[in-house]
DNA sequence: GCCGGAACAT
DNA sequence: ATGTTCCGGC
């Protein structure tokens, strides 16, 4: 569900729970997973392997029984393990690869924004290896939103109470190896790295509202490729494509141990937490606990934490580096403030490097590499404001419904292990997912059965092709990022602009039409953002979400006015057709997704786009853009 | 092996 | 909400 009180989209709820963070006490079992794969002991046990996220449980029993003994459920196998992930393939938060056995990937799409946003994943230390994935864990780079890696333990580590305290925890930068990952029960505790808050300081800026806004800014579709290489390094050497010039990415470890270089949100005083992490602002009692994982590394130099400037520097690398997030243009639209950074085809700006700029970051990212060998170099210019971040994750799992059935009694668990028997998979066809055979209903909740609508292929998709999950995200995006869409009849259509796409196809050869995607409808609307973002770029954060606020210039308040208006005819669209959107769209996007990539752009394009005259959205685009750049200037920024 | 419904547990 | 446990099916 959306977050109430949020305007825009939102991640599901869950997205914001500590508890669903990677850090908390209660560790949820991708977290574990990525636990495991990032720590080399456990390399022979589980391992990344192939695609950018995609890893292989080698060792089924092994990796049941670690989990088992996590979560203290000493009966757990991997069954029943198997089980727990397939019900990520809903949330999508993994997929299955298909007729690899005991291979799933995660979609990091979702997960690395809201709780992993730098996460690299993937072989990683693998570039180095060429194409060996295996040892290379995942480069959680973290942070995010509310990004706590989990000690592994968690339990430890600090109080509760004195978590909530350390706001700043990033900070330090723990980096201290980690070393446990498995607890067991028994203890509590395991080993792993407690972090200690670092602490510090206050807030700087709560946004009032509370609202966790937070949205970002990049190319929707250079998931978790570019993610992934943002921090790390490219994990399939082979496929990343950098350019000829560019150096080719290497990750960077700061430890050898540890994969997870040090964590990038070091800040003390970062306001991390409540800024942009849902999770905490959500939770009044918020944990802002960050733990460090040892493992985090550090993004931008020591101090980065969720202030605007931070965030400015931070997005920044990343933007300039790839888009990672894989934002749907629209978002932009809906915070003026934000400025895009520019993406730029490739092909346009190639050789434009100017400015790399100074990635204030740490060094040890250097992002700019790593993207490199995604995308071109092509970011000239920089900045990224932004301001309030919001995201949504992907759409609610769908329910099953409640059938009756007969109960069971007791049955004694056959414990499955070992064997494995190697059955090529094929598995059936069905259609991963949710695809065929979802009835909707919510067991749970009682409700009457639902519609069942049926979509079917959904995900799927990039499976096999690995490279990119991005029908799926793409899809997600879609739904998720961009306000509702527009179904064809429904008149109200949140703002066009750019959104046009979320996305579609992607993939790494599209990476460059990435921007261009979009263009369709926004063709003027970036390049005006762009050309916006010549001008003074700082945005000023402090007022939250809307700019709106005082007024000031003379000139400018026509602009300023034509955007509030817009601003809220947008939210107000948004929140009505979000919701109602959410389930009805829900069911027809799904549909559509993944299967039809080309298809589906064009229609994606047309839900989204067509509604609105081309012309006039066009125009609002820029006055938009114009107006927020005015403001800018006029907050003084 | 993998899938996903159901009931149940937290 | 997130599993855990069972289970029938493919």
């Amino acid at each position: 569900m959306k977050t109430p009180g949020d305007t825009g989209f939102a991640f599901p709820d869950w997205a914001y729970k500590p508890e669903s963070s990677p850090g908390s006490r209660q560790i949820q079992l991708w977290h574990f997973i990525l636990e495991l794969l990032r720590k080399e002991e456990y390399h022979d046990v589980i391992a990344w392997q192939g695609d950018y996220g995609e890893f292989v449980i080698k060792d089924p029993d092994e990796v049941a029984r670690l989990w088992g003994a996590r979560k203290c459920k000493p009966q757990m196998n991997y069954d029943k393990l198997s089980r727990a992930l397939r019900y990520y393939y809903n949330k999508r938060i993994l997929h299955k690869t298909k007729g690899k056995r005991f291979t799933y990937k995660f979609n990091f799409n979702k997960l690395v924004l809201v709780n992993y946003p730098f996460i690299d994943m993937g072989p990683a230390g693998s570039a180095h290896r060429n194409g060996v994935p295996q040892s290379a864990p995942p480069v959680p780079t973290g942070v995010g939103t509310h990004f706590r890696f989990p000690p592994s333990t968690p339990s430890e580590g600090l109080s509760p109470s004195e978590e909530l305290r350390s706001p700043g925890v990033f900070g330090a930068v723990a980096r201290r190896v980690a070393r446990g990952s498995v607890s067991d029960c028994s203890d509590g505790t395991s080993n792993s790295e407690l972090e200690e808050a670092v602490g510090g300081g206050g807030g700087v800026e709560e946004r009032g509202g509370g609202e966790r806004v937070f949205r970002s800014l990049l190319h929707p579709r250079l998931s978790h490729d570019s993610l992934f290489r943002v921090y790390g390094a490219p994990p399939n050497p082979g496929l990343a494509r950098s350019g000829p010039h560019g150096p080719p990415p290497h990750r960077v470890h700061p430890e050898p141990l540890s994969p997870f270089p040090v964590s990038p949100l070091p800040g003390p005083g970062g306001l991390l937490g409540p800024t942009l992490s849902p999770a905490l602002s959500m939770t009044p009692t918020s944990h802002l606990p960050y733990t460090p994982s040892p493992s985090l590394s550090p993004m931008l130099g020591s101090h980065f934490s969720f202030n605007p400037e931070d965030m400015k520097r931070y997005l920044q690398a990343h933007t300039q580096n790839v888009y990672n997030y894989h934002l749907s243009p629209r978002a932009f639209l809906h915070y003026p403030n934000i400025v895009i950074p520019q993406p730029q085809r490739p092909s346009d700006t190639k050789g434009t490097l100017g400015a790399p700029h100074t990635h204030h970051g740490p060094s040890s990212l250097q992002p700019g590499h790593s993207l490199h060998s995604h995308l071109p170099h092509h970011q000239a210019s920089e900045e990224p404001h932004l301001s309030p971040f919001k995201f949504k994750l992907q759409p609610p799992p769908l329910g099953r419904k409640q059938r009756e059935g007969p109960a069971q009694s007791t049955g004694s668990s056959t414990s499955s292990t070992s064997g494995p028997s190697s059955s090529l998979a094929g598995e059936h066809g069905s259609a991963s997912n949710q695809g065929s055979k979802f009835s909707g209903s919510f067991a749970h909740s009682g409700g009457p059965p639902e519609i069942k609508v049926e979509p079917e292929s959904d995900i799927e998709s990039e499976e096999e092709v690995e490279v990119t999950d991005i029908s799926e995200d793409e899809e997600d995006e879609g739904d998720v990022f961009a306000p509702p869409h527009h179904l064809n009849g429904s008149a109200v259509h949140p703002p066009p602009l750019q959104a046009a796409d979320d996305g579609i196809v992607a993939d790494e050869e599209l990476e460059e039409d990435v921007f261009k995607t979009p263009a369709v409808p926004t063709n003027t609307g970036l390049p005006s953002l762009l050309g916006l973002k010549t001008e003074p770029r700082e945005v000023c954060l402090g007022q939250g979400p809307r700019p709106l606020a005082s007024p000031g210039g003379t000139n400018c308040i026509p602009l300023k006015l034509r955007f509030k208006r817009r601003w809220s005819e947008d939210q107000r669209m948004e929140a009505g057709a979000e919701e109602a959107e959410d389930k009805k769209v829900r069911a027809a996007e799904e549909r559509d997704d993944e299967e039809m990539e080309e298809e589906s752009e064009a229609k994606r394009a047309e839900r989204v786009l067509v509604l609105p005259p081309a012309p006039a959205q066009r125009r609002v685009s820029s006055e938009l853009q114009r107006a927020t750049a005015q403001l800018s200037l006029e907050n003084g920024c």
